[in-house]
DNA sequence: CAAGTCAGTGAACAACTGTAACCACAACCG
DNA sequence: CGGTTGTGGTTACAGTTGTTCACTGACTTG
């Protein structure tokens, strides 16, 4: 037990970390149910059975990881949704900040995308939770808006959870992307925008 | 060579269909990049090595998963994109088709959806390449619809490419709650028809 | 400073994997 | 009918896997 800090539990944490990183890397190319615990330590340089010293299986890591790739995202669900004078200019803004985090980190945006049907039950359920989490947070700032007035409970729930799909399925077009010509990666870019805009008119004109 | 008839072929034919069958099984708690040539063969009761006789290897079998998952499927994308006198009628009758679909071949719908963003390589793309001919084909029929009219060819695309994933989306909702109480199922059904009837408002007042 | 804690090591295990070479025998074709 | 074809079976190999156990030695604590 002891305390939080100390030269131990740093370079624990370190190792924990590396192993994350390298399962992480190695999950570029392969699924989470087909990552073997002896490939993770190996390609660290750490001993096999130092695994368990932090992870009782790779599915346990593997929910360490959707943590990780969603855990610190919730803060950016108040900022992308704010109001903004044009509502253009919201949906520009929304779809840049996704390209941006894409950018910034691919692997793990393509974990989720892959694992969240993956073959990993306690991994799908972690990431069902954050999703859920996320919905119920853009529902959230959806009932502030204004014009949010006579939608059902429902309704509301609804519209976040089209809102938190399209927003996984803009991650992963823009992933696919990643390293695709300058244009094609425009054009996803505005296919991102003009979907999210149909659901604006959709929205607009729910209550007719 | 030869012809395509015969005991023998027949026979081929079998052991083939029970290798797909074998697999589609195993395939319900993990990926095909988890899934061993040997497991197969054991579940159909064959040899290892009789698998060759039929695939180069899992990732092989898994694009013809794919051919037999979504091949048969698009001769249904007319008769589900038709026109109804309602538009309600029209929404409610697909929703109803994507959940009969799921509810006869919901191995078929899991692994479409696990390995549309999956650790196998071809079978992302044979998945890609079905997804983007669904598109064509609903893009097609929007384009006979008489609300179509003043759509640019990128608009289309974009409200064929919506519909594509919400049937993805719905359908990998309904395998969720496929053995979930009767009232959490009706509410899955519900805002399938929900989320389908915004999209319809938002393509109704696209053109304002 | 002595005692204890614990992250990481190394060897060993039974079970599993993909693949190669060779064989058997039923269906096919001339 | 007799020779050929080819599906599937058998045996074997070299690697890999997850997990166990006893261990070391640097850090922590009283």
């Amino acid at each position: 037990m002891s305390h939080t800090s100390g030269v131990r539990q740093a370079q624990k944490q370190k190792t924990r970390q590396a192993l994350l990183d390298a399962a992480l890397g190695l999950l570029e190319e392969q699924s989470l149910s087909s990552l073997g615990l002896r490939e993770v330590t190996r390609a660290v340089g750490v001993a096999p059975t130092a695994f368990y010293r932090h992870f009782r299986s790779t599915a346990d890591l593997g929910v360490a990881l959707v943590e990780e790739a969603l855990g610190s995202l919730h803060p950016m669900i108040r900022t992308t949704m704010a109001p903004a004078e044009d509502d253009d200019e919201r949906i520009g803004r929304a779809v840049e900040l996704i390209a941006r985090h894409v950018a910034a980190h691919p692997a793990h945006v393509r974990f989720v995308a892959r694992e969240r049907h993956g073959g990993v039950q306690p991994v799908r359920r972690a990431i069902r939770e954050q999703l859920a989490r996320f919905a119920e947070e853009v529902k959230a700032e959806l009932a502030e808006d204004a014009s949010a007035a006579g939608w059902s409970e429902a309704d509301l729930r609804m519209l976040a959870g089209l809102y938190v799909d399209q927003m996984l399925i803009t991650a992963s077009l823009f992933l696919e992307t990643l390293d695709a010509p300058e244009e094609e990666r425009r054009r996803a870019v505005e296919t991102a925008r003009r979907q999210l805009r149909l659901i604006g008119v959709g929205r607009a004109h729910w209550l007719d």
